[in-house]
RNA sequence: GGAGGGGUGGCCGAGCGGUCAAUGGCAGCAGACUGUAAAUCUGCCGACGGAAGUCUACGUAGGUUCAAAUCCUACCCCCUCCA
């Protein structure tokens, strides 16, 4: 009725919007699932929801993203293989009535997901469904959900190859700033998270060195910025210890400014990364990324520093 | 002057004979956070000790009792109402 998320927000960005599949997950106690689709109970009034892949498709379009996920089932980890394998079966079957559903514009696309959890085997499969039905882009679903990080990187070094070399790859749900590396290295093009935004709600902050929890005593009188290379509003006008202060104070200005520092940093992680690929220069910059975090967070003042 | 209520760990506040080093909340000290049910959640939080444990604690001083933050007496302080 506003005229769709652009309008709405006053942003001319492009915008992605999800589909619900991670709610499958997320909010197993609160849905039922059938192969036509899945019912949400609100948590709030007790009101149903249902989403099939058709409605979340259209709600999307009505949302006026530019690129739309079809709605899949994000399987929990760990899970036995017959049930990854069934969960995977609906998924692909959802991907395709997501497919069919979908208005094609001039600008927008759908991206299908990859899921099969960590059985390499499945993986392939899901693959080779999702490029048979044929996607703008490719999601790689399911992972960062328990697994660790040796086991995701498994999946990806495995699955990212095998996706169309002139479409985007999408890790979704990922991640650290370590996991955005080692996809990267991997392959992976895209990605979304809610650590630097929730960490910022919660007074972590990334920094080149580090995490640095702005809630800790030690920056009570710490007068120096928290990232001196960083160009954010936090760390070219503030001090830690305001950060500090605005955090213990619970002045919302404190997690809008460790927000912005968090999204400026993986902005300028994901730069240099992009950069580093056109230079053939990923295993430097990987490297260089690494030997940075081993030092550690700046020391505190007034501690022989 | 009279009547009544109350003093508990940094703060607020439960407890009202043993299961009490004492519920909760706040503050404090750390930790977690991965397609957002998250401005959320978890742990610690008298002293000493790694731990079992020991010691000191519920206004002060006595007392009753096998046992007291809880009962009794006196005193000190605070609050409310009446004069």
């Amino acid at each position: 009725r506003l005229g769709g998320l652009h309008r709405m927000m006053g942003w001319d960005g492009p915008i992605l919007t999800d589909s619900g599949g991670f709610q499958v997950m997320s909010l197993s106690g609160l849905r039922k699932l059938t192969e036509h689709g899945v019912t949400f109970r609100s948590h709030i009034d007790g009101s149903e929801h249902v989403l099939t892949p058709e409605r979340s498709v259209e709600i999307q379009h009505l949302l006026d993203a530019d690129i739309t996920m079809v709605l899949d089932e994000c399987t929990p980890h760990p899970a036995p293989r017959e049930a990854v394998e069934s969960s995977l079966g609906l998924s692909m079957r959802w991907a395709a009535r997501s497919k069919r559903a979908f208005v094609r514009r001039e600008g927008y696309g759908l991206f299908g997901i990859v899921q099969g959890g960590v059985h390499l085997d499945l993986r392939e499969r899901s693959v080779a469904d999702l490029v048979e039905i044929g996607f703008d882009g490719y999601a790689l679903g399911g992972l960062a959900v328990g697994e660790g990080q040796a086991a995701m990187f498994d999946v990806v070094g495995h699955v990212a190859p095998l996706l169309p070399q002139d479409r985007p790859r999408y890790l979704m749900g990922v991640g650290m700033p370590a996991d955005l590396v080692g996809a990267v290295m991997r392959g992976v093009d895209m990605f979304d998270c809610v650590v630097p935004t929730r960490s910022g709600r919660t007074a972590l902050a990334f920094t080149r060195r580090g995490k640095v929890n702005l809630r800790n005593a030690r920056h009570l009188d710490d007068d120096r910025p928290l990232d001196a290379e960083c160009r954010c509003p936090a760390c070219t006008k503030f001090s830690r210890a305001y950060l500090h202060h605005l955090h213990r104070a619970d002045e919302m200005l404190g997690p809008i400014l460790l927000t912005w520092h968090n999204l400026t940093y993986y902005q300028d992680l994901m730069a240099g990364l992009r950069e580093a690929i056109e230079r053939q220069a990923l295993a430097e910059f990987a490297a260089a990324f690494h030997a940075a975090r081993t030092e550690g967070d700046i020391p505190p003042i007034g501690d022989g520093a």
